[in-house]
RNA sequence: GUGGGCGUAGCUCAGUUGGUUAGAGUGCCAGAUUGUGAUUCUGGAAGUCGCGGGUUCGAUUCCCGUCGCCCACCCCA
């Protein structure tokens, strides 16, 4: 840079807008490594990897039971359209469910891995744009469908290096509550049940008393009010104590379908050999208001950060969105929080480039030889640089060694004179020739 | 939204009780016999000390404001 005049400051801010991030190549290289587990995972158990747009009509996403997601929308518009980044993925998968409803053939599986938006404040773990893996299946109305997610959301667990009882899922099942309210408040207003979940997903954060206030509420400023007694409304703070089936039991209906699907679940869960990292949980609902039956989420047992994956059974939003009805349960699993995780456990592994080879040309005359060795090294399905422009060999050396390449091919005036190349293993300090007929015969083959 | 901390080289930070030319480590660039990696050695480039205003002969330092980042609280996927 010159002395002289003072450079202009530029009038661009270099900062990515708060609360998102940029992925430099080291950080890209750690996202990619928890993605591929993600992916990996996904395909394991059989699922296809779908995507939808990130932008949205805003509407899909905008639901009235008071949900923080839907309070927090990224929206705009923009010639008369209301749109919005998604905040989740579900609501994209059931629209194109829907859309092609009478062609699938179900029970189908699908995975995502997706960047979701949420204009919120931030925390540790918590930015307004983050990853998601989303693992779906619709049409499966059974219990089946819940153990299957549940045990690849735990080897998912297991394949990022967690150890076991690092971290626990707690489960629930929203029916449970529902069963029990349904010849009370619910007979006349079944449509509270969806707002009276949100409300209670609050317990951890504003107390007991705070949850009954508003489940008691009868007018409320967003969403719709509940109005339970304040009977009914201390019989579900009740229930939301049973850390255990036969607690719930207590509670439950004579007869619960729900209870006896639980059970169910729990022999299967044991049958994965998870049953024991599940712990039944009553005080869990999720904060979503469409969840219908079970709801799980995960967390670390040490219990310092926030919930690391949640999901659930939503046997309605199809018909909420206007199609016809279909069951579904699916689970989101972010990066941020597991990325924090990872962190503090020191689970990150050391990641280096994805390099085989470099390729070297001491001056233009040996360009061309040059891109014959990686042409043949390419089609040989080998990660191959080829050096650009003019550089010093001891440069290009102590590069491709950082980078951790295993070889390093060069060509001089003297190599191309007698039509070979050099090659020079990093690992062995080796050197040996390669005649560059044989790679000539090689790139004949190549369309 | 409230409170606290912090903004100095690409990165991690030191420093200036207000005073010439602002430092270290690391990274980067160049060199240590023409075409060979590590370490080492030598040299070099690089900072409007976040931004704006005030006090002062003089501000990176003190004061005010502002923006940004971090932490806690609040709120909650």
């Amino acid at each position: 840079m010159s002395k002289g005049p003072k450079k202009k400051k530029a009038d661009t801010d270099l900062q990515a807008p708060r609360g998102t991030r940029d992925f430099y190549p080291d950080d890209m290289r750690r996202r990619s490594w928890l993605f591929d587990i993600f992916r990996r995972t996904a395909m394991q158990f059989g699922f296809e990897e779908v995507d939808a747009p990130m932008v949205e009509h805003a509407e899909l996403f905008i639901r009235k039971a008071g949900e923080e997601i839907v309070d927090q929308l990224y929206h705009f518009e923009i010639h008369d359209r209301h749109l919005a980044l998604r905040p989740e993925m579900t609501p994209s998968i059931a629209r194109m469910i829907i859309a092609h409803q009478g062609g699938m053939r179900f029970p189908i599986r699908w995975f995502t891995l997706t960047q979701n938006w949420r204009y919120e404040r931030m925390t540790r773990g918590r930015r307004r744009e983050h990853y998601q893996w989303n693992m779906d299946i619709w049409g499966e109305p059974g219990v089946e469908a819940e153990a299957e997610l549940l045990s690849a959301m735990m080897t998912a667990l297991d394949a990022l290096g967690l150890a076991r009882g690092k971290v626990h899922i707690r489960l629930n099942s929203r029916r449970l509550l529902e069963e029990s309210l349904r010849d009370g408040v619910l007979a006349d207003r079944p449509q509270a049940f969806e707002p009276l979940c949100v409300v209670i997903d609050k317990i951890d954060k504003i107390g007991a008393q705070a949850v009954t206030d508003l489940l008691c509420e009868t007018t409320s400023e967003k969403g719709e009010a509940i109005g339970l007694s304040p009977g009914e409304a201390e019989h579900v703070l009740e229930m939301l104590g049973a850390r255990s089936l036969d607690d719930a039991q207590k509670f439950a209906a004579s007869e619960s379908a729900a209870l006896n699907e639980l059970r169910q679940l729990y022999d299967l869960l044991d049958a994965y050999g998870i049953a024991d990292q599940i712990p039944f949980d009553a005080s869990v609902v999720r904060g979503l208001a469409y969840y219908t039956g079970v709801v799980f989420e995960a967390f670390d047992t040490a219990g310092t950060l926030r919930a690391i994956a949640g999901g659930g059974r939503y046997d309605r939003l199809a018909e909420t969105l206007g199609g016809k009805p279909v069951s579904a349960v699916g689970f989101g699993f972010g990066d941020a929080v597991i990325g924090e995780l990872l962190e503090d456990e020191g689970l990150w592994p050391a990641l280096t480039r994805p390099l085989d080879d470099v390729v070297y040309a001491f001056g233009p005359d040996e360009k061309s030889a040059a891109i014959r060795v990686a042409n043949r090294l390419r089609s040989e399905g080998r990660k191959v640089e080829l050096c650009l422009g003019v550089a010093k060999l001891k440069r290009i050396l102590g590069d491709a060694d950082k980078a951790g390449a295993q070889n390093v091919y060069i060509i001089g005036e003297d190599e191309r004179a007698r039509g070979v190349v050099k090659v020079k293993d990093l690992a062995t300090q080796q050197e040996h020739e390669e005649n560059l007929d044989a790679v000539r015969a090689a790139e004949t083959r190549q369309p």
